[in-house]
DNA sequence: CTTATTTTAGAACAATCGTTATAAAATTCG
DNA sequence: CGAATTTTATAACGATTGTTCTAAAATAAG
C-alpha cells in the first residue's frame, strides 16, 4: 500500500533511550532526539507520538533490555547466589559508567514531574517488581536455610530494595568504590543465617 | 546612600527553595520563580545573580535549615538513640509529605547535569558529611556496646547512607507506609549488638 | 503506468525560555 | 532641597522549546 519504514524501531528507541539516559527528560531536546537518532521530526511524531509517549517508550525498553532480563538470568541461580549475583551486578554496573548515568528506572523516580500520575506508576510498578523478586528470592532462601530469618522476608526485600536504590544514586554523585562496596558489605548482617 | 531593599533575603530563598523543591531545576521557570518570591526578574538577577547561582544558594538554605540543624540535635543523644532518631526522622518527613517532594539534596543529586561539577561537588560533600555523622555515631555506639560491632563503623556508615537516601527516592514513587517502615525495621540486623 | 498511501525532508509555527535594557520611584548623604 | 545611587517595574530581546505544515519521494495495489 505504501511506502515502507527506513529505520528500524527498535534501533530509534536504543539511541534515544541512551539520550534521555544520559540527561534525563527535561534536559533533552526534540532535536538533541532527532540527532541521536537519524530521523526526522516528522517520522519521530509520527511513529512514537510527542515527545512524553517516546520518553515512556524508552523508558520500557530500557526495563525490559536492562531489568527485566536480569532478573530472569537471577532466577535460575539458588537463592543466596542470586542475591549476591544481583548486588554485584549493581556495583559493576554503577562504578563502569564513566559518564555516571547511573539506572534510567531510578532516575525516572526523580524525573518525572509529579503530575505525572501514568509515568509514576509505571516506575512504581517496575520498582515493585524489583521488591516481589527480592522478597522470593529472600523467602526462598530463608527456606533453605542459605539466608537468615530473624526479619519477614517482606521487610528485608524492601531493606535491600532501598540500598539498590540508594546505591544506584550514590553512584551519580560519589562514583567511589569503597563507599559503594561498603554500602553492600554490611548487607552481609542482614542476610547471613 | 541608596534605596534599601524592600525584601528579606532569607525569606526569598525560602521560596525559590520551595519553588525548585517541588519542581526541580529545569522545570522551574525564572517565572515561576518570579511568581513565588513576589518580586521582579531585576532584582532576582540583582540580588542573587542567574538562576543557577539562585538554586545553589536554595539549596545551600535547605542544607542549612534542614540537614545541619538536624545533625546538631541529633548529636546531643546517645549514639543508639541519635540513629533511632534519625532514621524515624526520615520516616516521619517522607511520610508526611502531601506533595511528595523527597529530600531536595538527594533530588539535586539526579537535577544536576552531569557537567554541572560545580554543584555535584557541593551534594558530594553534604552527603559525605552525613556519613562522617552517621560514621562517628556508630563508632562511638560500637565503643560503649549499644551499636553491633561486627562490621567496622565506615562500612556501616556507608550502608545507612544508602539506605537513607533509598527510602528517600522511594518514597517520591511509592509513598506507602509498610514500604519505608520495612526497610528500616530490617536495619535492626546491622545495628543491634 | 496510474492511483493511493505513507514516509520523508526541511522549513516554519507560536510559545516559552533565561536574561537584559530602560526608565521611573525611592532613599541617604551633602 | 538636590545629587547620587540603588531598587523597582515593565517591556523587550534573541534563542530555543515542542510541535506541525508543505511538498517532494517512494512504494504497493489495481
Amino acid at each position: 500500500m505504501a511506502r515502507p519504514r527506513e529505520f528500524d524501531e527498535q534501533e530509534v528507541l536504543n539511541a534515544a533511550l541512551e539520550r534521555f539516559w544520559a540527561q534525563g527528560f527535561d534536559a533533552t531536546s526534540m532535536r538533541d532526539l532527532i540527532e541521536s537518532t537519524g530521523l526526522t521530526a516528522a517520522s519521530l511524531y509520527n511513529a512514537f507520538g510527542d515527545k512524553r509517549a517516546l520518553y515512556r517508550k524508552s523508558l520500557d525498553h530500557y526495563v525490559q533490555r536492562g531489568i527485566r532480563e536480569r532478573l530472569a538470568r537471577c532466577r535460575d541461580l539458588p537463592p543466596r547466589q542470586a542475591l549476591e549475583a544481583f548486588f554485584q551486578d549493581v556495583l559493576c554496573r554503577s562504578l563502569e559508567d564513566p559518564q555516571h548515568k547511573g539506572c534510567m528506572l531510578v532516575n525516572a523516580a526523580l524525573d518525572v514531574p509529579p503530575e505525572d500520575t501514568e509515568l509514576r506508576q509505571t516506575v512504581a510498578e517496575v520498582l515493585r517488581g524489583l521488591e516481589t523478586f527480592l522478597c522470593q528470592t529472600i523467602a526462598a532462601g530463608q527456606a533453605d536455610g542459605s539466608i537468615r530469618a530473624g526479619q519477614p522476608a517482606a521487610d528485608m526485600a524492601r531493606h535491600l530494595l532501598a540500598v539498590l536504590t540508594g546505591i544506584r544514586v550514590l553512584a551519580r554523585v560519589r562514583p567511589e568504590k569503597a563507599l559503594l562496596e561498603g554500602a553492600v558489605a554490611s548487607l552481609q548482617d542482614v542476610i547471613n543465617p
